[in-house]
DNA sequence: TGATGTTATGTTATAGAATAACATTTGTTA
DNA sequence: TAACAAATGTTATTCTATAACATAACATCA
Protein backbone atom coordinates (compact mmCIF):
# COMPACT_ATOMS: atom_id res chain seq x y z
CA UNK A 1 0.00 0.00 0.00
CA UNK A 2 1.72 3.27 -0.81
CA UNK A 3 1.25 6.13 1.79
CA UNK A 4 0.92 9.32 -0.25
CA UNK A 5 1.43 11.83 3.17
CA UNK A 6 0.66 15.52 2.27
CA UNK A 7 0.54 15.88 -1.15
CA UNK A 8 -0.99 19.25 -1.73
CA UNK A 9 -0.89 21.08 -5.04
CA UNK A 10 0.66 24.07 -3.88
CA UNK A 11 4.48 23.45 -2.93
CA UNK A 12 5.41 24.04 0.47
CA UNK A 13 7.61 27.00 1.55
CA UNK A 14 10.40 24.25 2.41
CA UNK A 15 9.54 23.37 -1.27
CA UNK A 16 9.84 26.72 -2.74
CA UNK A 17 12.77 27.31 -1.52
CA UNK A 18 14.59 23.44 -1.88
CA UNK A 19 13.43 24.61 -5.79
CA UNK A 20 15.25 27.91 -5.98
CA UNK A 21 18.05 26.16 -4.65
CA UNK A 22 18.26 23.63 -6.81
CA UNK A 23 17.21 25.92 -9.85
CA UNK A 24 20.62 27.85 -8.81
CA UNK A 25 23.00 24.91 -8.19
CA UNK A 26 22.08 23.26 -11.40
CA UNK A 27 22.70 26.50 -13.35
CA UNK A 28 26.08 27.17 -11.73
CA UNK A 29 27.00 23.43 -12.20
CA UNK A 30 25.52 23.44 -16.65
CA UNK A 31 22.97 20.86 -15.61
CA UNK A 32 19.66 20.69 -16.77
CA UNK A 33 17.01 21.20 -14.56
CA UNK A 34 14.23 20.27 -17.05
CA UNK A 35 10.53 20.54 -16.06
CA UNK A 36 10.08 16.51 -15.31
CA UNK A 37 13.29 16.59 -12.99
CA UNK A 38 11.73 19.79 -11.76
CA UNK A 39 8.34 18.84 -10.86
CA UNK A 40 9.54 15.29 -9.68
CA UNK A 41 11.55 17.14 -6.89
CA UNK A 42 8.96 19.65 -6.17
CA UNK A 43 6.34 16.43 -5.54
CA UNK A 44 9.51 14.78 -3.63
CA UNK A 45 9.26 18.23 -1.28
CA UNK A 46 5.57 18.77 -1.64
CA UNK A 47 5.36 15.46 0.56
CA UNK A 48 5.63 15.03 4.32
CA UNK A 49 7.45 11.73 4.12
CA UNK A 50 9.54 10.33 1.86
CA UNK A 51 8.10 8.68 -1.39
CA UNK A 52 8.23 5.40 -3.49
CA UNK A 53 8.92 6.18 -7.53
CA UNK A 54 6.00 4.30 -8.05
CA UNK A 55 3.78 7.58 -5.84
CA UNK A 56 5.58 9.60 -7.68
CA UNK A 57 4.63 8.28 -11.23
CA UNK A 58 0.92 8.20 -10.40
CA UNK A 59 1.33 11.93 -9.09
CA UNK A 60 2.70 12.64 -12.38
CA UNK A 61 -0.22 11.01 -14.07
CA UNK A 62 -2.53 12.57 -12.13
CA UNK A 63 -0.33 15.58 -13.59
CA UNK A 64 -2.07 14.43 -16.99
CA UNK A 65 1.49 13.71 -18.05
CA UNK A 66 2.72 10.70 -19.65
CA UNK A 67 4.64 8.57 -17.86
CA UNK A 68 6.22 4.65 -17.25
CA UNK A 69 8.68 4.03 -14.91
CA UNK A 70 11.77 4.32 -16.38
CA UNK A 71 10.89 8.39 -16.71
CA UNK A 72 10.34 8.76 -12.42
CA UNK A 73 13.60 6.58 -12.41
CA UNK A 74 15.73 8.61 -14.52
CA UNK A 75 14.49 12.27 -13.20
CA UNK A 76 15.20 10.49 -9.54
CA UNK A 77 19.09 9.46 -10.82
CA UNK A 78 19.79 13.15 -12.15
CA UNK A 79 18.30 14.44 -8.47
CA UNK A 80 20.93 11.64 -6.62
CA UNK A 81 23.78 12.35 -9.08
CA UNK A 82 22.96 16.59 -8.17
CA UNK A 83 22.60 15.36 -4.68
CA UNK A 84 19.22 16.95 -4.38
CA UNK A 85 17.68 13.85 -2.99
CA UNK A 86 18.76 10.87 -1.14
CA UNK A 87 17.39 7.31 -1.49
CA UNK A 88 16.10 5.59 1.80
CA UNK A 89 17.50 1.81 1.09
CA UNK A 90 15.74 0.53 3.91
CA UNK A 91 11.94 1.61 2.79
CA UNK A 92 13.12 2.09 -1.15
CA UNK A 93 11.94 6.15 -0.71
CA UNK A 94 13.36 9.23 -1.75
CA UNK A 95 13.51 12.34 0.26
CA UNK A 96 14.25 15.64 -0.14
CA UNK A 97 18.12 16.62 0.76
CA UNK A 98 18.09 19.32 3.35
CA UNK A 99 21.86 19.96 2.55
CA UNK A 100 22.59 20.34 -0.88
CA UNK A 101 24.97 21.80 -2.83
CA UNK A 102 27.42 18.99 -0.77
CA UNK A 103 27.61 15.42 -2.16
CA UNK A 104 26.88 13.70 1.08
CA UNK A 105 25.32 10.39 1.94
CA UNK A 106 23.62 11.87 5.05
CA UNK A 107 22.55 10.03 8.42
CA UNK A 108 18.32 9.19 8.93
CA UNK A 109 16.43 8.25 11.55
CA UNK A 110 13.29 6.89 9.98
CA UNK A 111 10.00 6.87 12.38
CA UNK A 112 7.67 3.52 11.69
CA UNK A 113 4.74 5.14 13.08
CA UNK A 114 4.50 8.83 11.05
CA UNK A 115 6.86 7.78 8.39
CA UNK A 116 8.92 11.27 9.01
CA UNK A 117 12.13 11.21 8.41
CA UNK A 118 15.18 13.54 10.49
CA UNK A 119 18.33 13.92 8.81
CA UNK A 120 21.50 14.40 10.89
CA UNK A 121 24.78 15.52 9.76
CA UNK A 122 26.90 14.15 12.04
CA UNK A 123 30.43 14.87 11.08
CA UNK A 124 31.74 12.48 14.20
CA UNK A 125 30.21 9.10 12.83
CA UNK A 126 31.61 10.05 9.55
CA UNK A 127 35.15 10.30 11.32
CA UNK A 128 34.44 7.17 13.35
CA UNK A 129 33.39 5.45 10.21
CA UNK A 130 36.35 6.68 7.75
CA UNK A 131 38.49 5.33 10.85
CA UNK A 132 37.43 2.31 10.67
CA UNK A 133 37.71 2.13 6.76
CA UNK A 134 41.23 3.69 6.77
CA UNK A 135 42.20 1.11 8.88
CA UNK A 136 41.21 -1.73 7.18
CA UNK A 137 42.13 -0.34 3.88
CA UNK A 138 38.72 0.06 2.65
CA UNK A 139 37.75 2.67 0.14
CA UNK A 140 34.84 4.18 0.73
CA UNK A 141 31.82 4.91 -2.24
CA UNK A 142 28.91 5.57 -0.24
CA UNK A 143 27.80 5.15 3.18
CA UNK A 144 24.17 4.71 4.72
CA UNK A 145 23.14 5.44 8.04
CA UNK A 146 19.39 4.95 8.98
CA UNK A 147 17.61 4.77 12.20
CA UNK A 148 13.97 3.10 11.79
CA UNK A 149 12.13 4.11 15.34
CA UNK A 150 9.69 6.03 16.75
CA UNK A 151 9.80 9.73 16.75
CA UNK A 152 8.97 11.95 20.20
CA UNK A 153 5.84 13.02 18.48
CA UNK A 154 4.98 9.63 17.91
CA UNK A 155 5.73 8.54 21.42
CA UNK A 156 4.21 10.62 23.09
CA UNK A 157 0.82 8.93 21.36
CA UNK A 158 -0.20 5.48 22.65
CA UNK A 159 0.33 2.98 20.08
CA UNK A 160 -0.99 -0.27 19.13
CA UNK A 161 2.62 -1.93 19.94
CA UNK A 162 2.39 -0.82 23.33
CA UNK B 1 22.22 -11.41 -12.54
CA UNK B 2 22.49 -13.60 -9.54
CA UNK B 3 26.03 -13.89 -8.54
CA UNK B 4 26.18 -17.36 -6.43
CA UNK B 5 29.76 -16.86 -4.76
CA UNK B 6 30.86 -20.39 -4.20
CA UNK B 7 28.14 -22.63 -3.39
CA UNK B 8 30.41 -25.44 -2.92
CA UNK B 9 28.39 -28.66 -1.63
CA UNK B 10 30.37 -29.14 1.91
CA UNK B 11 29.74 -26.20 4.58
CA UNK B 12 32.83 -24.84 5.35
CA UNK B 13 34.48 -24.57 8.71
CA UNK B 14 32.97 -21.40 9.47
CA UNK B 15 30.22 -22.56 8.47
CA UNK B 16 29.59 -25.69 10.56
CA UNK B 17 30.37 -23.59 13.55
CA UNK B 18 27.51 -21.24 12.73
CA UNK B 19 25.29 -23.67 12.19
CA UNK B 20 26.84 -25.75 16.17
CA UNK B 21 26.14 -22.05 17.19
CA UNK B 22 22.74 -21.94 15.90
CA UNK B 23 21.63 -25.42 16.93
CA UNK B 24 22.59 -24.34 20.21
CA UNK B 25 21.55 -21.03 20.69
CA UNK B 26 17.92 -22.55 19.67
CA UNK B 27 17.57 -25.51 21.20
CA UNK B 28 18.37 -22.83 24.65
CA UNK B 29 15.41 -20.27 23.16
CA UNK B 30 12.96 -23.30 22.28
CA UNK B 31 13.17 -22.28 18.95
CA UNK B 32 12.83 -24.72 16.37
CA UNK B 33 15.94 -24.71 13.77
CA UNK B 34 13.71 -26.97 11.36
CA UNK B 35 15.72 -28.73 8.39
CA UNK B 36 14.47 -26.29 6.24
CA UNK B 37 15.40 -23.46 8.06
CA UNK B 38 19.19 -24.79 8.88
CA UNK B 39 19.42 -25.78 5.14
CA UNK B 40 19.23 -21.49 4.03
CA UNK B 41 21.15 -20.94 7.04
CA UNK B 42 24.14 -23.41 5.72
CA UNK B 43 23.18 -22.13 2.21
CA UNK B 44 23.92 -18.46 3.15
CA UNK B 45 27.05 -19.56 5.21
CA UNK B 46 28.13 -21.87 2.57
CA UNK B 47 28.41 -18.73 0.36
CA UNK B 48 31.55 -16.07 0.34
CA UNK B 49 28.68 -13.61 -0.66
CA UNK B 50 25.91 -12.66 0.38
CA UNK B 51 22.82 -14.42 -1.74
CA UNK B 52 19.60 -13.05 -2.23
CA UNK B 53 16.64 -14.78 -1.41
CA UNK B 54 15.75 -16.13 -4.60
CA UNK B 55 19.48 -17.31 -5.44
CA UNK B 56 18.63 -18.94 -2.11
CA UNK B 57 15.62 -20.38 -3.64
CA UNK B 58 17.82 -21.94 -7.03
CA UNK B 59 19.94 -24.16 -4.51
CA UNK B 60 16.61 -25.20 -2.46
CA UNK B 61 15.23 -26.58 -5.55
CA UNK B 62 18.78 -28.39 -6.96
CA UNK B 63 18.26 -29.61 -3.57
CA UNK B 64 15.43 -31.59 -4.76
CA UNK B 65 12.93 -29.64 -2.61
CA UNK B 66 10.23 -27.98 -3.30
CA UNK B 67 9.99 -24.56 -2.54
CA UNK B 68 8.54 -21.09 -3.84
CA UNK B 69 9.33 -17.65 -2.42
CA UNK B 70 7.38 -17.79 1.22
CA UNK B 71 9.61 -20.68 1.70
CA UNK B 72 12.56 -19.08 1.32
CA UNK B 73 11.09 -15.51 2.85
CA UNK B 74 9.51 -17.55 5.77
CA UNK B 75 12.95 -19.52 6.57
CA UNK B 76 14.96 -15.78 6.43
CA UNK B 77 12.36 -14.30 8.44
CA UNK B 78 12.91 -16.70 11.03
CA UNK B 79 16.35 -16.73 10.96
CA UNK B 80 16.69 -12.85 11.04
CA UNK B 81 14.47 -12.84 13.93
CA UNK B 82 17.08 -15.31 16.03
CA UNK B 83 19.58 -12.89 15.20
CA UNK B 84 21.24 -15.51 12.99
CA UNK B 85 21.86 -14.00 10.02
CA UNK B 86 21.65 -10.30 8.87
CA UNK B 87 19.90 -8.30 5.54
CA UNK B 88 21.52 -5.82 3.87
CA UNK B 89 19.15 -3.09 2.72
CA UNK B 90 20.97 -1.69 0.44
CA UNK B 91 21.69 -4.88 -1.97
CA UNK B 92 18.89 -7.21 -0.41
CA UNK B 93 21.05 -9.76 0.14
CA UNK B 94 21.12 -11.89 3.77
CA UNK B 95 24.03 -12.88 4.83
CA UNK B 96 25.39 -14.86 8.28
CA UNK B 97 26.04 -13.17 11.54
CA UNK B 98 29.13 -13.42 13.22
CA UNK B 99 27.98 -12.70 16.40
CA UNK B 100 24.70 -14.71 17.17
CA UNK B 101 23.64 -14.90 20.51
CA UNK B 102 23.46 -10.77 20.93
CA UNK B 103 20.80 -9.59 19.11
CA UNK B 104 22.68 -6.55 17.07
CA UNK B 105 22.42 -4.46 13.81
CA UNK B 106 26.00 -4.50 13.09
CA UNK B 107 27.74 -2.44 10.69
CA UNK B 108 28.90 -3.75 7.17
CA UNK B 109 31.72 -3.05 4.75
CA UNK B 110 30.55 -3.98 1.24
CA UNK B 111 32.93 -4.51 -1.47
CA UNK B 112 31.41 -3.63 -4.83
CA UNK B 113 34.04 -5.76 -6.60
CA UNK B 114 34.19 -8.77 -5.03
CA UNK B 115 30.80 -8.88 -3.09
CA UNK B 116 32.55 -10.16 0.15
CA UNK B 117 31.33 -8.27 3.21
CA UNK B 118 32.91 -7.17 6.26
CA UNK B 119 30.76 -7.19 9.76
CA UNK B 120 32.18 -4.65 11.85
CA UNK B 121 30.83 -3.99 15.55
CA UNK B 122 31.93 -0.73 17.25
CA UNK B 123 30.44 0.50 20.06
CA UNK B 124 31.81 4.03 19.69
CA UNK B 125 29.53 4.29 16.58
CA UNK B 126 26.68 2.92 18.17
CA UNK B 127 26.97 4.93 21.30
CA UNK B 128 27.15 7.90 19.02
CA UNK B 129 24.32 7.23 17.24
CA UNK B 130 22.49 6.57 20.37
CA UNK B 131 23.43 9.72 21.99
CA UNK B 132 21.71 11.18 18.54
CA UNK B 133 18.69 9.19 19.03
CA UNK B 134 18.58 10.10 23.21
CA UNK B 135 19.15 14.11 22.32
CA UNK B 136 15.85 13.93 20.00
CA UNK B 137 13.76 11.77 22.22
CA UNK B 138 13.86 8.95 19.30
CA UNK B 139 12.77 5.63 20.27
CA UNK B 140 15.54 2.97 17.80
CA UNK B 141 14.07 0.09 16.72
CA UNK B 142 17.02 -1.12 14.03
CA UNK B 143 20.03 0.67 13.38
CA UNK B 144 21.24 0.13 9.12
CA UNK B 145 25.17 1.60 8.85
CA UNK B 146 26.22 -0.46 5.44
CA UNK B 147 29.51 1.13 3.66
CA UNK B 148 29.58 0.41 -0.02
CA UNK B 149 32.97 0.76 -1.31
CA UNK B 150 36.20 -1.47 -2.28
CA UNK B 151 38.26 -3.79 -0.07
CA UNK B 152 41.57 -4.20 0.36
CA UNK B 153 42.09 -6.69 -2.22
CA UNK B 154 40.38 -5.30 -5.30
CA UNK B 155 42.27 -2.27 -4.44
CA UNK B 156 45.18 -3.84 -5.39
CA UNK B 157 43.97 -5.33 -8.71
CA UNK B 158 43.61 -2.76 -11.45
CA UNK B 159 39.94 -2.47 -12.04
CA UNK B 160 37.81 -0.93 -15.24
CA UNK B 161 37.00 1.73 -13.05
CA UNK B 162 40.29 3.39 -12.85
C1' DT C 1 -4.48 -43.56 21.53
C1' DG C 2 -6.97 -40.17 19.36
C1' DA C 3 -8.95 -35.38 19.37
C1' DT C 4 -7.51 -30.70 19.29
C1' DG C 5 -4.86 -26.72 18.61
C1' DT C 6 -0.59 -24.73 17.07
C1' DT C 7 3.30 -24.23 14.18
C1' DA C 8 5.48 -24.92 9.84
C1' DT C 9 5.35 -25.64 5.08
C1' DG C 10 3.18 -26.03 0.33
C1' DT C 11 0.95 -23.52 -3.33
C1' DT C 12 -1.02 -20.03 -6.29
C1' DA C 13 -1.33 -15.52 -7.35
C1' DT C 14 -0.11 -10.91 -7.15
C1' DA C 15 2.03 -6.54 -5.64
C1' DG C 16 6.00 -3.62 -5.65
C1' DA C 17 10.74 -2.00 -7.23
C1' DA C 18 13.95 -1.44 -10.90
C1' DT C 19 16.01 -1.78 -15.44
C1' DA C 20 16.86 -3.27 -20.56
C1' DA C 21 16.18 -2.05 -25.09
C1' DC C 22 14.72 0.63 -28.55
C1' DA C 23 11.92 4.72 -30.58
C1' DT C 24 11.03 9.46 -30.65
C1' DT C 25 11.55 14.10 -29.46
C1' DT C 26 14.02 18.10 -27.99
C1' DG C 27 18.02 20.90 -27.61
C1' DT C 28 22.62 22.37 -29.02
C1' DT C 29 26.25 23.37 -32.05
C1' DA C 30 28.58 23.66 -36.31
C1' DT D 1 19.70 23.59 -41.96
C1' DA D 2 22.36 19.38 -40.92
C1' DA D 3 24.27 16.63 -37.52
C1' DC D 4 24.97 15.30 -33.04
C1' DA D 5 23.84 14.78 -28.17
C1' DA D 6 20.69 14.75 -24.44
C1' DA D 7 16.19 13.83 -22.69
C1' DT D 8 11.95 11.54 -22.80
C1' DG D 9 8.45 8.03 -24.54
C1' DT D 10 7.28 3.20 -24.79
C1' DT D 11 7.12 -1.78 -24.28
C1' DA D 12 8.60 -5.56 -21.98
C1' DT D 13 10.95 -7.96 -18.52
C1' DT D 14 13.55 -9.06 -14.32
C1' DC D 15 14.00 -9.03 -9.50
C1' DT D 16 12.09 -8.58 -4.70
C1' DA D 17 8.50 -9.48 -1.49
C1' DT D 18 3.99 -10.65 0.38
C1' DA D 19 -1.16 -11.99 0.55
C1' DA D 20 -4.18 -15.66 1.02
C1' DC D 21 -5.41 -20.07 1.54
C1' DA D 22 -4.41 -25.35 1.76
C1' DT D 23 -1.98 -29.05 3.78
C1' DA D 24 1.22 -31.34 6.76
C1' DA D 25 3.88 -31.92 11.00
C1' DC D 26 4.14 -31.45 15.80
C1' DA D 27 2.71 -30.95 20.61
C1' DT D 28 -0.52 -31.46 24.46
C1' DC D 29 -3.99 -33.36 27.03
C1' DA D 30 -8.29 -35.95 27.98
Amino acid sequence: MRQAGDLSCAPSIDAQQALARAEALCQQRGARLTDLRRRVLEIIWSSATPLGAYTILDVLRDDGRQGAPPTVYRALDFLLAQGLIHRLASLNVFTGCRRPGSHHSGQFLICRDCGRVSELSNPAIDELLRAETDARGFEVLAQIVEILGRCPDCLEKPTRHD
